[in-house]
Parts: C-alpha cells; structure tokens; sequence
RNA sequence: GCCUCGGUGGUGGAAUUGGUAGACACGCAGGACUUAAAAUCCUGUGACCAUUGCGGUCGUAUGGGUUCAAGUCCCAUCCGAGGUACCA
C-alpha cells in the first residue's frame, strides 16, 4: 500500500489556494447566496486548542457543500480584538495592547490556515481596527440620535420627537423613556435652556448617559454589564463585583424587550437558546396595585402575578433602596432601620446572595391599609426584594410564596390560606393554582385563573391598580473604564452637557497613553491621555464594552472595504442576512442578544432589510480536557501506577498529557521533566506505568491542552477534519481523546490508494457496474441529507463504509471515483483538490459540482417482509423486485408466501402485520 | 429550587423516528506476513448458557404502563450536564 503523502499535499495547496485566490467571493447576485459565520474568536495569547476548531470544522463542511450545490457562499471570518486580557496584559508589561493583539492574531491565522478553511481572508475584520470601529461608533451615533416610539414600535430620529415636543410637549407621546420624566407642555419646552433641553432629550434617547447602579468591579477598575457578572464573580478574572451608583452610558435595550421576545419565534435557534433569552428578558403580566399607608398620604404600589392572592396579603416589604423607606419610617425604628439599610448597601452582591438563606428584616413601624379587607397589615423593609425589579415593593402572602412565607415565620407574622388546594407544612408555602379560592370576599369560588382577571378588573375599576406587563431585562450599560475599546464619540461643552461628535470626525482614534492604568484622580485610563478633546472639549473616558464592535460585525462583512458607509445598500440587499450561524451557547444572553437588538435598531432606521440577522444558529458543544495523573507517594519521591495507588497514601498529580498515550506514561520522558530524577522511583504494573485521568476544562494550568498544530503535523489537517466530525455530534460536549484518530487516518489512506497502485496514481475508464453505482449514490444521498441535517459524524461512518465496499472489489473506476473525491471534498479538502487534480481537472475542486443523485440504484431489487407469530418477528421472506406496477401483485404474494411458510408450523395465532407491509417503499 | 437537554458494550458513538439494538471507529483477543518487532492485512468481540446441530436466555439508568412490536410513546423514581436564581 502507497503512503499518503499528507504533508506535501496540504501544502501545496494551501499555497495554491492563496496564490489563486480560490476562496474569494464577490457579491455576484446571478447566482442565489449563501451566509455562512463563524463567531469570531478573541485571539487570546494561548493560540486555538482543539476544541476552537470544531465549529469552524463543521461550518467550513456546510460551506464547501453549499458551494459545490451552485451557491456563491460567503464564508469569512474575522478577530473580535478589543478587550480585557491584552489590556491586563499590558497593565503587566507596558507593551501596547496593540502590539500582543497582532502577535495573537498573527498566530490564529496560521493556525486557521493550516486546517484548510476556505475562509475569504480578503474581507478579514478586526474590531479593533479604525476602519472598522469608526463604524462601530458611527452606529453609536445613530443610536443616540434616536428614541424609540411605542405608537409606530419602532426606533425614530430624535429630531421627530424634538417636532413633537416644539409642538404639543410630550404629553400623549408614548415613548420608552426614563422612568421620572416628567409632562412638559410645548411651552415649558421652549422655555428650556439647551442644556435643559438636552437633559430632557437624555431620557428619551437610546443611547444615554444616567446615573445608574451598576456592577463596579474594583480589581479591574470597570464596569460590567449583568452577563459579565457571574455568581458575583466577574466572568473576566473571577474578582468579586459590588453595587455602586455612578453615571454610565447605557443603551436601551428594554425598549426592545417585546420584539426581542417576539423574535425568538420567526428564527431557527437551538430551543435551549432561546429559553435562556427568554429567561433573560422575563416577560411577566400582572398587576400594580396601590396600597395606602394608614394615618399617611404614601401608596405603596406593588407589582403581582399573582392578583388572585390579593386576600392572602398579611403584610409588606420594600426594598431597603425603596425611596419610601425614608418617608415611611417612624420615630422609634429609625435607628434600626438606618442601620439594616446602611448593611444592605455596604454587602456586596455576592455576599448577599450568599447569604440568602438567612432571613433578615426590619419593621418601619408604618402600617398599610388592604384595599378591600380595610385591615392594618405592617410594612416590613426586607433585602429579598430588589430594587431594580417591579416597584421595588411587593405585597407578601406567605401562603402562597416561599420567601414570603419564611419572613413570616421568622418575623411571627400570621399566614392566611386563600386556596381550597393548599397544603402548607411548617417549613413551605404552596403557590398552587389547582383549587377554588377562599377567604377572599368577592373572589371565593373562582379558580384562581378566573380570580386573577376578576381582580384586575376589580382594582381597575375602583382606580386603585392597573394590569401591567414587567421585564427583568435591565438596560445594557454600554461604558468600560478601560482603555483597549472603541472610544465614545462624545465630548462635554463647559456645562457638562454631552455633546455628540460630528460623523465626519470619525474615527475617533484611540490615543497613546503611558501607562494603562487608571489616573491617580480615578478617572479611566483616557484621562491620562495629553489633549484628549474636541477644540479643547474634553472627550468621554470611557470606551465602549466588547460586544459593541461583535453586534454588528456580520454587516460588515458583505462589504468589508467600504469607506463611506459602514455597508454598501447593494452589498446588503444581495447578502440580506446570516443562513448559517455556528458558535458556542455562552453568549446566549450577552453577544447573541445585543446583537439581535442592534440589528433591530438598525432594520429600524432603515439601514438593513431584516430584523433578525442569522436564520439559523448552530451551537457547537465544548471539547473537554482528560487530564491525566501520576500519584505520588506523599513525602517520597516514588510513583506508583493508577492500579497500585491504594495500597498507599498518594497525592494525584497532573501529567503532561503529551508524555501519556493510551493512559501508559512515558516514564523516561517524565523522569527527564523532574528536577531529581535520579531519586525518582516507579512502581510498575505489567511493565507499565498507567495514569488515572479525569475531564475537566481544557487548560494550560491542568496540562491537558491538546494544540491541533501537532496532530496536523503527524496525522494531517485533513484527517484532523474529519476526526474532530467523527467524535460525535457538533452539538454535543465532549472529552477530546486523540485515541480514535489513527481509524480516520487509515480511512484517507485507504482512500487515496483506490486511486493508486503501489506509487502511481491509476484509475481506469470502464462503465460502473450497478453494485458500483449503488455504493456511490449511497453515499451522495447520505452526504446531501447529512450536510443539511449537520449529523456530520455518520457521514464519515459512511465514507468508510463505501471506500471498504469498494476496496473489497477493487474498484477503481473514474465514473465511481471522481464524483466520490467531490463528495469528500468539503470534509477533506487537501486530498481530494490532489486527487482531483491527478484525475484530470484543471481548476479547484470547489469549483465542480455536486454530483446528482439517481434514487433507482438505491432501490432494494428484494423486499423483506416481517412475518409474526405469537407476537415475535420471526422471519422475513425476501422475494420480489421492486417495479412499482408489481406492488399490488406483491403484496398478495406476500401473504400467499407467508401462509405458505406457515404450513407445518401449526401456530397458534398468526398476525400479519398490514402497516409495515403496505409501507414498504417501492 | 426552577428551566432545558441527556443516561445505549471496555470506550467514542449508530439506530431511516414504533419494526431483528449495538452501524462505524477505538480498544482487546486470535491468526497471516516477519529471524523478531513495528507497520499492514484477515477473523472474532454486549452478557450468560450451548458451542460434535446451524441455537437459547437476558439485555438501551430503575420500576410500572400502552402496543402484535418500545432505546424510541406515557407515568413515577434515580443519576449526570448546561442555564438561571430572592424577578414578587
């Protein structure tokens, strides 16, 4: 058997391929599109594992096989280069973030190019980079310039509501605006000062400036946005994040939380996706009610789902941020509350929900009426409500919720039962909706369905509570006080009044700054810069976050060159929008909703012609580490193998997994690794030392990083291609474990030697016969229906399958042969362009076309028929061939043959199944 | 706690959606070639029993159910992964 010449040949024609251009693509609107996308990576300085390319595998297949069906397919990929590690890292080392972020950078692409992508380099994207992110703020731009206007649901210039506001004030707009803006006439407007003026415009634009709580991390000296934050750790570092209240640029993205929410629906997402989204913005209907304080003229008001357990209220809670807990205080428990107030603000996040089990809590020493039972019920400040969400108050009925119920008991409150269904033990409440209600007044006897409807109508129409509709997605807080991000193209006048920098100063570039850290007055790394301003007006400090420039990215690939828009109209109406979307689930509720929201934004203003940028998203799983480990006798220098460890007290120590194959530890190479080798000892087992291995999270630290450069160095890109597709479903997380590879080796060997005798490449002309053609069309079906399907793993199954088959009778026909090297084209692009070549073509491989598929050579030319007796298959009978006009014929026959089968057998029960009979396909 | 997926040989994983479970690959065992090893090729490989009769029994986390027929559908339980969390 010929050797396979891997090396030579990827190669050569990853050269070819550049050299040629091959996979630049044009705008061409003569033949249909196709938008292929990767998520673009943050080239970190460790360089791709194998677990990043498994995506980009899998979506590099759909492209070339979506090419090979006629498609112009756009398939590129780019850097997403702002943020925080390159930034830290210049904090450590003083050199420019700049500078790693090309080494990084430098590093992916020869990465990238070396597994055979058939990415368009020539529209390659950097965020970073000015020609881009001048785009980035330019949108930003146009975002500030807009409110959103609920009458028409969409985004308008802000000069519309300016119109409005010269005209009738803002009295009957319907606007998503700042909660406390108050009615203006057009009187009162025109009376404003500019600064006035743009204040009152602050709140309805957006994009805003507003002084908001946000998550402060101190270690890193910034802000971060909620789905930067997790368990109280940031997700960046893992430093602990606190609440603090300071001006922020936010974006308002709850303005779009309804047609966020409505999306989800038009879109082929995973379902997990989109539940997350879901999550996220949290859409709930209920109800706010007004409860008046007794002997005050304070209404606390209260948002609930649960209207139907209106009469279970047996006290209330406010948010210790409540804007009423001051005025709602009395005398005797002002030293307490002002204390309980005074350690909820000074916990941080963490800490708090931490502590959530405890329950803690202050009486204010005020009571609130019940709207209908008319009784007293005290009002209770409790860190358990927050602040952001609701009214920041609710109305408690412990019988029916469980933190409500856990105060009560606590606090001695009395708990009343107000549904037929209830069963409460002494430690749970029970929020069933299943029985009739009770002790309710006007809604005893409704289901609680029926309750919630009666009870609105009832606060409605005593003016007291209104049906309403609440989000927990919160306003995206769009300022970083760091440096390595696009900055903000604004600038303050005298007065502080934010000022917007004119489109044709962009881009605002970043400047050179000494050091990268914050100044010693505390303002972000930009304060350092000399002259940082606008005619001598200073510029905003704080740049944009990581997921401004990844929010739009997609666009500017349809036309990446473009220097007077951020993408040409032709360039859009041709390319429209992503079909194929492939990359990882965590930004479920970061990247892949500002995204959504920004194109939204964008549709719009009229700038796009969709409203949902990717049709269709693929997540591909995560690929594990399996770290391996050696156990150390503790206090000797002895290793003993996984099997003896225990006989002793070891400690389990990670091992290179380069010096383990197959669980057996190299132990010469170890030995070499260890500073005192001499001392070293080994105890063995069957002349083996063999280490115990676990999965974990694929990382330098752990030792189990498997780099790809090194497997396409022994085995090659094209087998590393379609092993990482033969590990198992894309969607699926799996450990890596290079075990398996040498199958898939074999396989391309076994392939490219049907073409081959001995060293010279050989194929012969004659007519294929119909197991021949069987076979390939086999494959030609399978491969269609998997590269549409993404069950890339059979697909391989099925190649080897095939190329064994023809093995087997040495078949090397060119009509079999060389519509096979085009269905292996997309999986194994570097072998197939040579053999491609060899076999007589002149141009690339991904310029032929998909072979057609002829369904007569899939036909069984026998039918199998399932006979049953008491109940079991026991047989099949194998007769006939398949012409559609003997089908009835057939199935006669069938039962003529099974009965005839049947005789002598003496059954006690016969039954002939008709479904599956009649269902035979012919 | 809640939501969403999952649980199939020694291992990764197949199974046309209700029709002979375990494709394909790894691993393992045996054989061929070799002085020998490696490489390569061939054969076997879910478990148990019978293997001088070509077979039988049990098997898809566990326990029930529907069906002529269940890995697949229904109910309950257990376990694992991911998401989310005082969201009223």
């Amino acid at each position: 058997m010929a050797e396979y010449p891997f090396r030579k040949i990827e190669k050569k024609w990853q050269k070819y391929w550049q050299d040629e251009k091959i996979y630049e693509v044009k705008n061409d609107a003569k033949k249909p599109k196709y938008y292929v996308l990767d998520m673009f990576p943050y080239p970190s300085g460790a360089g791709l594992h194998v677990g990043h390319p498994l995506g980009y595998i899998a979506s590099d297949i759909v492209a070339r096989y979506k090419r090979l069906r006629g498609f112009n397919v756009l398939h590129p990929m780019g850097f997403d280069s702002f943020g925080l590690p390159a930034e830290q890292y210049a904090i450590q080392t003083g050199q420019h973030p700049a500078t790693t972020t090309k080494i990084n950078i430098d590093r992916y692409k020869e990465q990238l190019k070396a597994l055979g992508f058939s990415f368009d380099w020539s529209r390659e994207v950097r965020t970073s980079d000015p020609s881009f992110y001048r785009w980035t703020q330019w949108i930003f731009s146009l975002i500030y310039d807009s409110w959103y206007n609920n009458e028409t649901n969409r985004a308008e210039p802000i000069d519309a509501l300016i119109s409005k506001l010269e005209k009738d004030g803002n009295h009957g707009i319907d606007a998503c605006c700042d909660e406390n803006t108050p009615v203006i006439s057009s009187d009162e407007w025109s009376k404003f000062s500019g600064l006035q003026r743009a204040q009152f415009l602050l709140k309805y634009r957006l994009a805003y400036l507003a002084e908001t709580t946000v998550n402060w991390c101190p270690a890193l000296g910034t802000v971060l946005s909620n789905d930067e934050v997790k368990d109280g750790y940031s997700e960046r570092g893992g430093h602990p994040v606190v609440q603090k209240k300071m001006p922020q640029w936010s974006m308002r993205i709850t303005a779009y939380a309804d047609r966020l929410l409505k999306g989800l629906e038009s879109i082929d997402w995973p379902e997990p996706i989109k539940e997350m989204q879901r999550n996220w913005i949290g859409k709930s209907y209920g109800a706010e009610i007004d409860f008046q304080v007794a002997d005050a003229t304070e209404k606390i008001t209260v948002f609930t789902t649960r209207i139907d357990t209106l009469f279970g209220v047996t006290f209330m809670v406010l948010a210790p941020e409540s804007e009423l807990v001051n005025s709602l205080t009395t005398e005797d428990q002002k030293e307490e509350v002002f204390k309980y107030v005074q350690d909820a603000k000074s916990r941080s996040e963490r800490d708090r929900m931490s502590d959530a089990k405890n329950v803690s809590g202050v009486f204010t020493g005020s009571y609130a009426i019940h709207p209908f039972t008319e009784e007293k019920i005290p009002v209770y400040i409790a860190d358990y409500v927050l602040a952001g969400y609701g009214t920041g108050a609710v109305m408690a009925v412990p019988s029916g919720d469980q933190r409500d119920f856990d105060f009560a008991k606590h606090f001695d409150l009395p708990i009343t039962i107000i549904n037929e269904a209830q069963k409460l033990s002494e430690t749970t409440a029970d929020a069933t909706k299943a029985g009739k209600i009770i002790n309710s007044g006007f809604l005893n006897g409704l289901t609680p369905a029926e309750a919630i409807n009666r009870g609105i109508e009832e606060v409605t129409k005593r003016k007291i509570g209104t049906k309403k509709v609440n989000f927990k997605l919160r306003d995206a807080i769009f300022g970083r006080q760091r440096y390595w991000g696009e900055p903000i193209p604004i600038f303050y006048e005298d007065e502080g009044l934010a000022q917007l920098l004119p489109n044709e100063n962009l881009p605002l570039e970043l400047p050179e700054i000494n050091e990268y850290l914050p100044t010693a007055a505390g303002d972000p790394p930009l304060g350092r810069a000399d002259g940082w301003s606008f005619d001598g007006k200073p510029y905003e400090l704080s740049t944009m976050p990581g997921w401004a420039g990844s929010s739009w990215y997609f666009f500017r690939y349809m036309d990446p060159h473009n220097a007077n828009e951020f993408c040409g109209k032709k360039a859009l109406e041709y390319w429209q929008d992503v079909d194929f979307y492939m990359g990882g689930s965590e930004h479920a509720t970061g990247h892949l909703l500002y995204s959504r929201f920004w194109t939204k934004f964008l549709y719009d203003r009229g700038l796009i012609t969709v409203d949902e940028y990717a049709k269709k998203l693929v997540n591909q799983g995560m690929i594990q580490g399996r770290s391996s480990f050696v156990y150390r006798v503790k206090g000797e220098q002895r290793y003993v193998s996984a099997g003896l460890k225990h006989k002793y007290d070891i400690q389990a120590l990670h091992v290179d997994v380069s010096l383990v194959e197959k669980d057996v530890l190299d132990v010469e190479a170890f030995k070499k690794s260890l500073p005192n080798s001499s001392e070293t000892s080994f105890e063995l087992e069957n002349d083996k030392y063999l280490c115990g291995w676990e999965i974990e999270k694929m990382s330098k630290s752990k030792y189990n990083v498997v780099n790809p450069d090194d497997l396409v160095q022994e085995y090659g890109a094209d087998t590393l291609r379609m092993y990482e597709m033969f590990l198992g479903p894309i969607e699926a997380s799996k450990p890596w474990n290079t075990n398996g590879i040498d199958g898939v080796f074999k396989f391309l060997r076994k392939f490219w030697n049907l073409l081959h005798v001995e060293d010279t490449f050989s194929v012969s002309e004659g007519e294929a016969s119909k197991p021949e053609l069987k076979i390939l069309h086999g494959l030609i079906k399978k491969v269609a229906e998997d590269c549409e399907t993404l069950s890339l793993n059979t697909t391989v199954s099925a190649f080897m399958v095939a190329t064994n088959e023809l093995q087997k009778i040495s078949c090397n026909k060119r009509n079999i042969l060389e519509p096979m090297i085009i269905l292996l084209s997309p999986y194994a692009p570097h072998i197939a362009e040579e053999l491609w070549q060899k076999i007589g073509h002149n141009t690339s491989v991904v310029d032929a076309e998909f072979p057609e598929l002829d369904d007569q050579y899939l036909l069984e030319d026998t039918i199998e028929y399932p006979i049953m007796v008491n109940g079991k298959m026991r047989a099949k009978i194998t007769f006939g061939s398949n012409d559609d006009k003997e089908k009835i014929e057939r199935e006669t026959l069938a039962n003529e043959k099974i009965q005839k089968w049947l005789e002598g057998k003496a059954p006690k029960k016969v039954i002939v199944v008709p479904k599956k009979i009649v269902n035979v396909v012919v």
